[in-house]
DNA sequence: GAGTGGTCTAGACCACTAG
DNA sequence: TAGTGGTCTAGACCACTCC
């Protein structure tokens, strides 16, 4: 199986990736689970394992997959604790373990805005759930966040569900509602507290926040969160890398 | 040569790379320039075509190599201009081209504080190199910061040298004084402008400010400057990626 | 056409994990 | 010991660039 022929050539590990990709977004395999075999993969296709192997190793530098030595190729989950600090990049003054807790203000649900329509690929006015939460470091609020998620993808979603999940948000959704979050852009501001926002954050108005707009997608480069956060930066900052 | 007997196994991909990683930090190959071919540096190292490309891969993926197809692997460098887009994560809200003028405000000789000495790897009381500089885009003050380098990296650097250099300050770096940004880590905090910063940014004492310290480093993950930046964000935001 | 990186294959063998 | 991913090789051929 070895025909390229130029134009418009496609490599074929790239095609493999497709196949493979096809699977995590149908649910084939889901978040935790083991893939099958390279060997058993290249039978499958009609290629060879090398391959296989090229596109695997392109969906674990995105991330999707990741490898283990002896045991096998996973998909990628929010459960495992190393992937929380891929999104939360918080991190305190002074160095020790974040402990977190949350605290949810509000559920409630809405239409969206023409804004939010076209952030998130939708139509304005369509269903949507929006969560307020506070995210507290040693009992001291630093995080204010709004969640906005398109109702139709997050069916049944309730405040208590919510509340009684341990983990984070995203490992509630990729659990319970099949719906992974792949990347996030984000794009961060400075901003003065308004009153109500200094009373949740127990600081006075006029204090300067950092605020964190995020732009979350799920296989495909499909949008289907957007948030906002106001962090306090007294005693934590925001880690950015630049490659 | 296919000899790897555990315990301590270290592939051969992974010291080729190291060498090729040696041939960068001595400056065998410059910013710019093609380093031999696959087949050549498969001759020279003894090893088969495959495990140099492995090699090369990696430093790819690390920016420090760009691979051409048809043309050869070249010493990635900032005279590229979609190089200068991974350092400075400042877009402007309204897209469009970004065209920013530089000012330098100040060109000084200070002594390493303790903490600078620290975080780059020097002693308390060497000497440095501090300038000021001011980021306008379309005439508009956006960014103030000041940049902290090992006055012994950068012998003979001035004022002029800065004014006249057309082109990023890292791309002066690496012309001029050999010395080669790599990647760097950003912590970030919201701040309120004093009357200085205010004045200098044109905006009124108080005002929310994103303060971006940044440390850079070169090959070998040594770190060689220290920057600290007040970003306006009322026009333009810092964007970020989570992978 | 010559030279470069890019793809694909087939096979051998190593390192790691688990039963 | 069997099965997985990881490394390494050798060789063929394709795509791209430049002369």
């Amino acid at each position: 199986m070895t025909f390229m022929t130029s134009p418009s050539f496609r490599p074929l590990y790239k095609q493999i990736k497709e196949l493979l990709l096809d699977g995590l977004r149908g649910g084939e395999w889901r978040p935790g689970d083991a893939i099958p075999s390279e060997i058993e993969l290249a039978a499958r296709y009609r290629v060879s394992q090398g391959t296989v192997r090229k596109a695997i190793d392109e969906l674990a530098a995105d991330n999707l997959l990741v490898r283990r030595q002896g045991k096998g190729t996973f998909v990628a989950s929010h459960g495992e604790p190393q992937v929380r600090f891929r999104f939360l990049r918080l991190a305190p003054d002074a160095g020790g373990p974040v402990a977190a807790e949350r605290k949810l203000l509000d559920f409630r649900r809405a239409r969206a805005s023409a804004e939010t329509a076209r952030l998130l690929e939708l139509r304005t006015g369509d269903s949507m759930i929006v969560l307020t939460r506070l995210l507290l470091f040693s009992g001291d609020p630093v995080v204010l966040e709004e969640v906005w998620l398109p109702a139709g993808l997050f069916r049944g979603l309730t405040a208590s569900a919510i509340t009684e999940h341990k983990g984070a948000l995203y490992n509630l959704f990729e659990t319970q509602y099949g719906t992974r979050m792949v990347r996030a852009e984000e794009k961060l501001k400075a901003r003065s507290a308004d009153d109500e926002t200094a009373k949740l954050l127990a600081l006075e108005p006029g204090h300067a926040l950092l605020e964190v707009e995020r732009l979350s997608y799920t296989y495909g480069d499909r949008p289907v969160e957007w948030r906002r956060g106001l962090y306090k930066t007294d005693r934590h900052f925001y880690r950015s890398e630049l490659g």
